[in-house]
DNA sequence: GTCTATACGAAGATAGAC
DNA sequence: GTCTATCTTCGTATAGAC
């Protein structure tokens, strides 16, 4: 399959960028890790480097999207609380070496489309646990507060436990914004 | 001074790397931003490039410390009120286009030295965070969770923010994290 | 669509003079 | 302590053959 080839080097690209950072996921990694043929790089990327993280963050945010997409019609702790499995799935199943794909490239982009689309796919997150949350029984004025209050929770906490190396942090603020989402439902 | 071309050049690199990240915080960086003699380099760090992040991470994390000092006795709802003031200073004072260096070593960290100090010193913010928390009214078997709950989120609304170029992000997370120290307080 | 070879630049690190 | 020169490695990108 002619897609299968760029779309198995983006999605390592994802897990790379989320392990190591931007700089250091370098084509050569790319192309060892996922087992791509190396004289097709520039034909499936004519853009260079930054296409190819372009597309990774794109495929970060579309798995993202995806689970948040079954959550529909469901109360709002229940969101909270797979939003925050899925960080925890993240750490657990790296041996807490990985983290957010577009956390690690907003902090080191080098050119503005970088930046730019992970803001967009930050507030397109935003955007839909806002809408979730306020689905699933919290006021309608403090959701999209409480949704960026636990996307950003969420990232800081899973940097936190990579640089303890340990799942305490994480579970230290998974617990408290999950509480808070519960209060916000009842209050 | 001897030692103050070296504190130049710890302090610059502090700054290059919540600003541009690990990788892109190069030598030649340091160098041009400090005016810093070239030749000094290996002098001063005989470690190389690990041994200046080491020290900047230490003056990083020793500059937030000196803040939190100096809260002692504070109620915790201006404790939090001041840590979340002191990112968004940096927010501000940079245009959004600087963060934590220590967040952005941990995602990029190339060596284990670098990624243990950096969480050494969020452990000792956590645990500074916490006792003032404690001490200013918030229950003791609540402190450290509400502590790593505070400075996740504001590490992470501190990227939201330069994802989005815009402080609403931040000053989103900062509101729920304020009420939520609070709420403690009185409870 | 995939290959090899190569150009080009950046970055870390070392050596030896002053 | 500071300088210049140099080495090595690595990463991006291009050219041209198959």
């Amino acid at each position: 399959m002619a897609a299968g080839v760029r779309q198995q080097m983006v999605d390592t690209a994802a897990v790379l960028l989320a392990k190591h950072g931007l700089q250091a996921t370098s084509f050569a990694e790319v192309l060892k890790a996922s087992g791509a043929p190396r004289g097709s790089l520039y034909h499936h990327f004519p853009g260079g480097k930054d296409e190819l993280v372009l597309a990774a963050l794109g495929a970060a945010g579309d798995r993202a999207a995806t689970v948040l997409d079954g959550l529909a019609g469901q109360p709002a702790d229940l969101v909270a609380e797979r939003f925050i499995g899925l960080w925890r799935a993240v750490l657990t199943r790296s041996d807490l070496t990985a983290g957010c794909s577009l956390l690690a490239v907003t902090v080191a982009a080098d050119s503005e489309p970088l930046l730019d689309r992970a803001g967009e796919i930050f507030a397109a997150w935003t955007e839909r646990v806002g809408e979730l949350l306020a689905a699933g029984g919290v006021p309608a004025e403090q959701s999209t507060a409480l949704a960026t209050s636990l996307i950003a929770a969420c990232e800081g906490g899973v940097v936190l436990a990579r640089a303890a190396r340990s799942m305490a942090p994480y579970e230290a603020v998974a617990g408290v914004q999950l509480a808070l989402v519960r209060s916000a439902m009842s209050g």
